[in-house]
DNA sequence: CGATTAAACAAACAGTTGTTTGGTAATGCT
DNA sequence: AGCATTACCAAACAACTGTTTGTTTAATCG
């Protein structure tokens, strides 16, 4: 065989990525074990330490590997649209499709929270902190009425959006309706009669 | 001593759900050990096994006991208010109340995920789903504009509550103003200028 | 060829996990 | 007093956990 250095070294480990996303997606960090992990690529426990020093360096490989392509995605969709709103529309659709359809590395991010790994629980937040920065500036961008806490703004989309973990079905209402309806949720008013309801706020 | 019958009989049940709760809260299903959990109230490990059959016939107490408890809570802020758009204001902030500062029992409910327990998944989801039952009709009540699709609309509120676990610091901005910002959101425009972008969309 | 090296194996280690078993105080009932 | 019941302890069990160790394979390079 004429294998080179290059397609020998490192070979195998994209694949053992790719189980440890799979497993920690699917399972959480505690539950995903190295002997599932292993298996699913037909490698031995032990021989995950060859090229991972402990369990939480390689989820912190896989978080990195998720932070990484979660934050390409949503750049080259922001990237084609200048009009705020239209940018967070497809931001919203990128992370969503993310997470929810293409990527078990992204998944891995709101599945397992950083508290569950005290030992790298600093680094997890950073990476984490690195991509939604990005909503920062998209929110930043918005043209809003005044008074409005674009912070509060800023969560309550990303929760509603990482919340869609939990009950999106790809049976059911397409993922560019849903980015599309969240937004818009937030744009238009949903009142049927804008009125005054007697709460003292400002807007 | 003259302890009656009724003062000794499962007297220690509510610390051990208490500690149960804790623990589930704190660090998830998996983490949380038995040991953990008995030691909290000072009792040996095998001696929960006395009043609960297994770890995840203890979780689905705790469980219970949460959905219950968040319910009552729910059921009694929207009591008072008549108009719909305060009564789901008030819901949000009986929500984000619950499950942010009053209750372990309420954490575990978002903490935990019911497909990490598979031997009690069906049973976790359907109490949740008693629960969320209510946000339904809050949301069916609403005056809104044609068009709106009124189960994302329920599931983006719902999944911006419940993330907030994931970033609300009691220092920070209060409970009721979070939710009160929340539903603002969703009621009135935020656009600056009212405008059609240029999107496809119907309202 | 012989030396080197990347990669994996085989087998074990020590610790932790949920759970079980057999026993035992303390209490209430008859 | 005798008995049953409640609640717990003490100790262990078997399975599983992340990890380490020494060894082996197979390919590359001088």
């Amino acid at each position: 065989m004429a294998n080179t250095v290059a397609q020998r070294v490192n070979n195998r480990v994209k694949p053992l990525l790719d189980a440890a996303a799979s497993q920690f997606a699917a399972k959480g960090y505690r539950a995903a074990t190295i002997r599932d992990i292993a298996a699913a690529i037909d490698m031995l426990p032990g021989s995950v330490y060859y090229h991972f020093s402990s369990k939480h360096a390689l989820l912190l490989a896989v978080y990195e590997e998720g932070v990484n392509l979660i934050s390409s995605r949503l750049d080259d969709a922001v990237a084609s649209e200048t009009d705020p709103w239209h940018r967070l529309r497809k931001a919203a659709e990128a992370h969503l499709e993310t997470i929810l359809d293409q990527s078990a590395y992204a998944c891995v991010m709101n599945r397992v929270s950083p508290d569950q790994v005290p030992e790298i629980e600093q680094e997890l937040i950073e990476l984490r902190g690195a991509y939604e920065e990005r909503f920062v500036t998209l929110f930043e961008d918005l043209p809003l009425q005044k008074g409005v806490d674009r912070r509060l703004l800023r969560l309550m989309l990303l929760g509603a959006l990482n919340w869609a973990q939990m009950w999106y079905r790809p049976d059911r209402t397409p993922i560019e309706e849903i980015a599309r309806a969240f937004v818009d949720n937030l744009r238009l008013p949903l009142a049927q009669v804008p009125q005054n309801t007697g709460a003292n706020h400002e807007r």
